[in-house]
This record gives C-alpha cells, sequence and structure tokens, in this order.
DNA sequence: AGCATTTCTTAACCCAAGTCAATTTTTATG
DNA sequence: CATAAAAATTGACTTGGGTTAAGAAATGCT
C-alpha cells in the first residue's frame, strides 16, 4: 500500500528511482472510517488527497440541496477547490467507505520543493494533467444528456453503481432521485438494459 | 501592450522584477484577424495562449453540432485541453474577433524551465490557479439552471452580449437558440428584465 | 442600394425533468 | 428479529427545453 502513488506518478512523469524512494519515504498515509469529514463548509482546505483503497464523495450544499460534485475511488487524486487559498471553502469532503488516503499539505510540498526541486516539476505535470483530465470530465458533462451521463458511468465505472446510492448518483448526475428513477426504469423498458 | 501578462501573473505569484524582465522578454505576442483558426479538430495542440485584446472562441463539434465551451476574453489564459498532449484535439479554437494573443509552446517553457528554474515555481502556481477557477467553473456550470446561467453571464461578463452571438451564447449555456430566445423573452415579461 | 445569407424570433407539439405526495423496499439499530 | 429510518419507486401534474418549420430582423456583399 502507497506505492500505487508512484504508479500513478509514473504513468504522466518520468520519475527517477531516486525521486520515487523519496516521494514514497516522505508520503503520509491515513485510514479514515466511513463518515470521516475531511473537509466541510467554511474550512479552510488544508489538505489534498490521493485514494488508496475507499470512496470519498465531494459535494456541496446549494440552496439547501446537496449536489454531488465527484466521486473519488482507487487511483484518484482529490484536489479540493480552495486547496492552498485563503478563501472559506464551500465544498464538503466525506468518506462513504473506510477509506486509505494519501495526505498532502502545501506546507509539505514546499518543503520537498526546496529540498528536492526536480519534484516541482512533478507536480507542475501532475497538475496539468489534472487539468486536463478534469477539462475533459466538463466538456463530457455539458454536451451530454442526463441518459448518456447515466450510460458513461454505466460503462466506465459500473463499480461506482454498487458503491454509490443512487439519490447521490442522481446528484453527481445533474437529476432528482425521481428522475434517475425514471430514467433507469425507462432503459429497462427501451433497450433491456 | 504585454505587460498585462505581468500584471495578471503577479496577481497570483510574486515574481522578482529580474523574472518580470525575462518573462516580458520572452513573451511572444501575435496579431490574428477575426475568424483565425488556432486549432482544429485533428491538430496537435502545440500553443497555449493568453488575450491581451479580443475575444477566442473554444468549442467542438459533437454530433455535427457546434458546442461552445468557453469564450475567452482579455486578461484570460486559454489552454487548450490536449495541450502538450500527444492526442488529437477535439476542440476547435478561433478568433471571433480581430485579437492580440501572447502564444506559448512547451519547448519554450522547457527552455525557459532550464534557464530559470524560479519560472518552474510561477508555472505551477499558475496552473493550480487555472485548475482552481476552473473546478468553480464547473460548479458553477453543474449546479445552476440555464436562466441561473444566463443571468450570471449578465452581471459577470455582460460584454459578452455585445460580442457573441446569441447562438453560440446559447450553446455555451447549454441550450438551442431558440431556447435562449424563449428564455430571454420570459425573463422580460416575468421580471421587467 | 439591393439582394442573399445569416441570425434571431415565434409558434405548435412532444418529451424529459421537476414537484409533491404516497408507497414500497432496503438498511440500520436496539 | 422487529421496528424505525433511509432510500428508492411510482403516479399525477407542471414546466421548460428540443424539434420542426416559418417568418422577421440584421448583416454581409457586390
Amino acid at each position: 500500500m502507497g506505492n500505487e502513488i508512484i504508479k500513478y506518478l509514473s504513468k504522466y512523469t518520468s520519475l527517477s528511482n531516486e525521486l520515487a524512494e523519496i516521494v514514497l519515504a516522505s508520503t503520509i498515509i491515513k485510514n479514515f472510517k466511513k463518515g470521516t469529514i475531511l473537509l466541510k463548509e467554511g474550512d479552510i482546505s488544508k489538505e489534498s488527497y490521493f485514494v488508496l483503497k475507499g470512496c470519498v464523495r465531494s459535494y456541496l450544499i446549494d440552496n439547501g440541496e446537496d449536489k454531488t460534485l465527484d466521486f473519488h475511488t482507487e487511483e484518484q487524486p482529490i484536489l479540493p477547490i480552495s486547496y492552498g487559498k485563503e478563501t472559506l471553502s464551500e465544498q464538503y469532503l466525506e468518506c462513504i467507505e473506510d477509506s486509505i488516503l494519501t495526505v498532502n499539505t502545501p506546507e509539505h510540498e514546499n518543503e520537498m520543493f526546496l529540498k528536492y526541486p526536480q519534484f516541482e516539476s512533478v507536480c507542475r505535470i501532475m497538475t496539468e494533467v489534472m487539468m486536463s483530465n478534469f477539462q475533459e470530465s466538463f466538456v463530457n458533462f455539458k454536451t451530454t444528456s442526463p441518459e448518456e451521463r447515466y450510460l458513461f458511468i454505466l460503462k466506465n465505472r459500473p463499480d461506482l453503481l454498487q458503491r454509490v446510492p443512487l439519490f447521490q448518483l442522481a446528484s453527481y448526475l445533474g437529476l432528482k432521485p425521481e428522475s434517475l428513477s425514471r430514467l433507469r426504469k425507462r432503459l429497462v423498458k427501451n433497450k433491456r438494459l
């Protein structure tokens, strides 16, 4: 447990064995019980994460309504919107399963940058990769209907349907639970899905 | 013209006078006529931009349908989704006004990083800022209705309504032109807007 | 200026999502 | 295991966006 983060970094940036050792040695891994709130509205976000095991839901309360922004599962980074900023978070992060996460802070990062300047490059590239992936998610959301989004999840993250309650999935897809219920019914009827 | 980019960088990162000079001296500024396509489907994206003057529309053709992803105007960076990646772009970038842009390439960046290692830090921070802003845009889009999005534009980027044809604004808001037309009519009727 | 093209608006109709309310199913908990 | 609570479904009704088609308004062009 823990070298997943090296595997992940290596996918996008060439990491020397030396630097891999350093990253691995300085990575903080923590366990969180299901239900743990990692970040809540009004907090200042001081940590970013990487999911080794489990599932973290990102959401916000908008006019009293709980709206899921994302589900983070194995091998995915979690970068809070206000991470490293002074502004108060509107975002919540909740472990919806027992989870094992690497935990990172701006202070820790800066320390690493000073000690190992090559690490700055790794982080810049990773942020660029995350930006690119995130842009793709946005495009995907913007150019598809709720039905297409549901089918996309079914195809690309089928595990989510087992791990996540439907009413949370609904808000993730931009729907009310009742509508997701009807959408699913419609699919079964029309396409024998 | 050109020191806007320094002003922009300085908003988010502390730039030494020396580094500011260097950035300014090595910044490439180009003029583009209205209608210029900076990036098109199938291209490999080799340039990122910063708008000094004008307007660049980002869009893609999805099932034959033109869908606007963003409008980039003065003081805004343009980071193509596939910038620096090997993958073929699905995205288009078009100057919808005569525009003055700074032009940047991965090669140029890497050169700068080698010569001026502090510049890597500037770029990392800028990418983090862009990531954060972009996440906020996504949240905004995901948690609002087309009407709310229209009112948001009206409030926060009123210039767009003068600069951009409504049918392009419609797809930006996630609507068909006919629906935007009705939406606007509805607003006038109900809220005397 | 005059004509063609593009953009914008309007109307009628359909369908999917929202709303509200009630019920069923599933899950948690003593 | 029984009961309460939470989650999911269903139904009736409203509303707003998509579709198609037509016409009006604005813009471009020679």
